[in-house]
DNA sequence: CTAGCCTGTGCAATCGATTGCACAGGCTAT
DNA sequence: ATAGCCTGTGCAATCGATTGCACAGGCTAG
């Protein structure tokens, strides 16, 4: 790999010259720089960015912190971040947690070392209250988590409140008052956020809320607790129910398949995530959409904010869609 | 940030026997050791990778190289890649193609630029003729693409056609003879080794292939390709299906509980990929697995041995896993 | 004709580590 | 007693860039 010096030796003139002239330094003679840039192509020379961080002070380089890169809605936020970063000219480090809480500050000792301008955190679980990122700039994203607006960090969130409305409302609109929410018990702050949207939309309409439409099945998994929750919602009397998320609704709407329980002329569900495979079921899953790769790109946006000026950052909620497919419709 | 010169400075000895000090080198005192370890301890010296990268000439990382983010194939590559790395004691840099084919050579020279040590690409399409990783030590994954073995660079893939074998073996076991294929027309490279697969397999059972069993839907998109293709594949009076891709398969799926064919009563369904989808869908769908985690692990493990040494790497084809699940039966 | 300015280039320090070589002092072996 | 060795530490070069300052030569202005 060719350097500066060796260019500078072949063109007879000194190193800081060669720097100069390939950076564009308006001193340098026409000539002499079109004579080194020549050169430098020919030689196939690439800047070394470690050498030109070690004087800048800078890697132009973000770490990104996540609690596993197999999670769909954690690749659709790191394209976010991705593209942002790309266009700002940053590059990406990458690390993760192993969905290991806890493990977050061994990985940042990781960062500082590399010298990353800034870090960002992805996480699906809940649950950091120990992270610690030191005096890097750093943004936090996730699923659930809201945090006081002191803390040494931001946060790009969804509003889970907000967002359970917009299911809520959909249902109500359709002519449903009887509407059920099915929690997770794996998730306890996100759920009682959403949970809070569902109870403040009711109540907007003047529907009141019941506890016996509320539900929150004891599995840990997801899919078995929609499944096992079909018949007290039905018990329940209700004619339509809002889901924690589209892997428990899945697991509800494949239960109703089972009992041949019409849907959604008997029950509509709606999720929340809109994972791919809502769309790909029968019928496929009305469902509230998480603007992910919006999150990344405005994650990646503030942290640059961040890192340039000691910006006072706000934390920042994004807001959700509502997605219409089949599996609600208007109540008989 | 404390350097190995503030160090110095407090503890009345060179920078030099700091770095030793601190590295362990065997000629330096006991106790100059321990008192300088925990001066540095207090300063919360963290060392600075990039003045170590300059003089080692190792970045201790590598750069990987994905199509798109928001797939979840490349993100359980990733993770498996991210797995081997950290044990390896290696850092990923990232950076995407934004699905771009032939933005390849210009995402290298961002890599090369900042020194890693290999790369790695993980790309979901197919076509990359054009790619040249320079000097670099290279190892690709695809879904697809079977390289000459002669290329600059190491391939770690998928056996599209024994893998094809497996789901097609399984079928014949079930009793079927009449077993048709449902390809796409997107992926011509991949689409035709499992096409091969399939037709050793029958070959090998003494099935006859039949030209009139092999359907390619015009459709670019796979979901609708999949179910458009069902009426065909009546037609033919197969009793068994086994789809290019589970996309494929799970609009396939859909169209038949639309149409009230019974899986797999009347029809048994077969996939490929065991997207996430796959056993989410009722009936559950059966599909050939891939590893996609034990590829991101091979390609780092090959790319590390191609850093260190200039091993005579082979390109790798692993197997995939037959997950049996609700789409398939006895021919009745 | 000379002081002062502009243009184009080179010198050398710097970023934060690592490491070959030199050297001082104490010890052992002959 | 002295040569030679070991131990513990420091000096200075090095990795590949950037950049403040110095300087040479040509030009303009007075």
């Amino acid at each position: 790999m060719p350097s500066i010096y060796d260019i500078a030796e072949r063109a007879g003139v000194a190193p800081s010259t060669v720097s100069r002239a390939l950076r564009g330094h308006s001193r340098i003679s026409k000539e002499t720089r079109a004579r080194i840039k020549q050169l430098a192509d020919e030689m196939g020379f690439v800047p070394n960015s470690i050498a030109q961080s070690l004087v800048s002070q800078r890697t132009q380089t973000v770490g990104v912190i996540t609690s596993n890169l197999a999670d769909p809605w954690v690749g659709a936020v790191l394209q976010g971040i991705e593209d942002a970063a790309h266009e700002a000219g940053y590059t990406l480090i990458l690390t993760t947690t192993k969905d290991r809480r806890f493990r977050e500050n061994a990985v940042v000792e990781d960062l500082r070392r590399r010298q990353v301008d800034g870090i960002i955190v992805v996480l699906v679980y809940e649950g950091i209250e120990e992270f610690d990122p030191g005096s890097t700039p750093t943004v936090l994203i996730n699923k659930g988590v809201r945090l006081a607006p002191d803390h040494r960090w931001r946060l790009v969130a969804v509003d889970d409140r907000k967002s359970a409305g917009l299911a809520v409302d959909h249902l109500l609109e359709l002519g449903h008052r009887r509407i059920a929410y099915v929690g997770s018990v794996r998730r306890p702050s996100s759920t009682r956020h959403r949970q809070e949207g569902y109870e403040a939309a009711l109540r907007a309409a003047g529907v009141p809320v019941e506890r016996d439409l509320i539900f929150y099945p004891a599995l840990q998994d997801d899919l078995s607790a929609g499944a096992s929750s079909l018949a007290d919602v039905l018990g329940s009397g209700a004619t339509a129910v809002f889901c924690y998320n589209d892997i428990t609704a899945i697991g509800l709407l494949s239960e109703c398949r089972r009992r041949a329980v019409g849907v959604p002329d008997v029950l509509s569900v709606v999720g929340f995530d809109d994972i791919e495979t809502a769309r790909l079921v029968t019928p496929a899953l009305t469902t509230v959409a998480q603007p992910r790769h919006a999150l990344g790109q405005t994650a990646m946006a503030s942290l640059l904010r961040l890192v340039d000026g000691p910006g006072d950052e706000e934390h920042v909620y994004l807001s959700c869609k509502l997605v219409m497919r089949e599996s609600t419709g208007r109540r008989l």
